[in-house]
DNA sequence: GCGTCGATGTATCGAGCCGATACATCCCGA
DNA sequence: TCGGGATGTATCGGCTCGATACATCGACGC
């Protein structure tokens, strides 16, 4: 049973597919492409994502034309039911936790661009609250305890507050745009799809 | 069978466990301050570990004293054999990819106190690499499909180049402190332990 | 005295995910 | 013609997390 709880991985690959129609090697190769640094999907979470998605009926494999069987290799090309994009329709409108904890928050912003801006807004302020939420309690644990700590773990403890710290800036220009934007009309997306 | 290969968990009790002697919830509490942003190791992976380094003999449970029976909750104390101070000192030589990726390096960076100056260098530079790497690839990854990805996952992809640019930024710090360090004396460390 | 609430404390279970691996085909250059 | 590297599908072992269960302690109000 693949991606009971963890729908991160199901929101990477409805999105995808719903570009495109992919077999799953291209698959991972775009998804890894597109998440960059923050995340690399193996193939032992991949393909058994792929045969619960199937089970549920929200992709297929499609079938293609004879001739481009005989040229190529075998591959299975998957793509979106009509279920699949109502499911993924539902995952675009998920706002809570789910959408802005570490493991999830990259993929959801990747597919900002099919997210509604109201949604949007609403997982970046949350993931904001997250890190402000660490970030004090961080800080409080190490005012307790700085003084029994050594030079390296305090250059640890600094350097983790300071990248946090650093990407809740990022987050505050990236709400301030959201809501310039939201609030004169939608941030225009570009001619594709 | 808890943290066979994983020994990073391994590292972080023993070496917690090497200033004094914990129960399991003081030492979860005190290796999460450690790390601080970095990790947050969970029950579920701890008490495993004890279990795992009981049976190896690495750690004991200690005997208290009557006295402290009587007055306190029931709680197990585990300290170090010699065997498990032998065990961390090996850990603490390691200086391969198992020292430097991203779930093991926070730890090894938080005992570097206990490492030998050159063993800090080289995973310093092995991290350093390692990031270098990723760096090259997701560039070089990037370059080939930017026409194809919308301004917010082009967005993405910046914010996370240039959060690992600025983690190599850091470790460059940190290594020409290293030499600097190394050429003339030990880096003094303050009257700890 | 009595309830109860939050912190302390030990422990396990289900499930997701990774890394390694196996296996097969295609294509290109030596 | 032979081998190596990219393409391609798939699984297995094992680690880790999050949730949860259970129990006790101290402090508080009443």
């Amino acid at each position: 049973m693949a991606s009971g709880q963890g729908r991160v991985l199901e929101l990477a690959v409805l999105g995808s597919l719903h570009e495109t129609p992919l077999h799953g090697y291209e698959l991972r190769k775009r998804l890894n492409a597109l998440l960059g640094m923050f995340r690399a999907f193996s193939y032992g979470s991949l393909y058994p994502c792929l045969r619960s998605l199937l089970e549920q009926g929200l992709i297929v494999e499609e079938q293609p034309a004879p001739a481009a069987i005989v040229g190529g290799r075998s591959k299975i090309v998957y793509k979106l039911t009509a279920e699949g994009k109502e499911r993924l329709q539902d995952l675009l409108t998920q706002a809570g936790p789910s959408a802005w904890e570490d493991e999830s928050f990259g993929v959801h912003f990747a597919f900002f661009r099919h997210t509604e801006a109201e949604v949007r807004l609403r997982i970046l302020e949350g993931r904001r609250s997250r890190l402000e939420e660490r970030l004090d309690s961080v800080r409080t644990a190490l005012a307790r305890t700085r003084e029994r700590l050594d030079s390296y773990t305090l250059e640890l403890q600094r350097h983790g507050l300071e990248s946090v710290e650093r990407e809740v800036r990022w987050l505050n220009e990236l709400i301030a745009t959201e809501r310039r934007g939201s609030s004169e009309e939608k941030p225009e997306r570009s001619t594709d799809e």
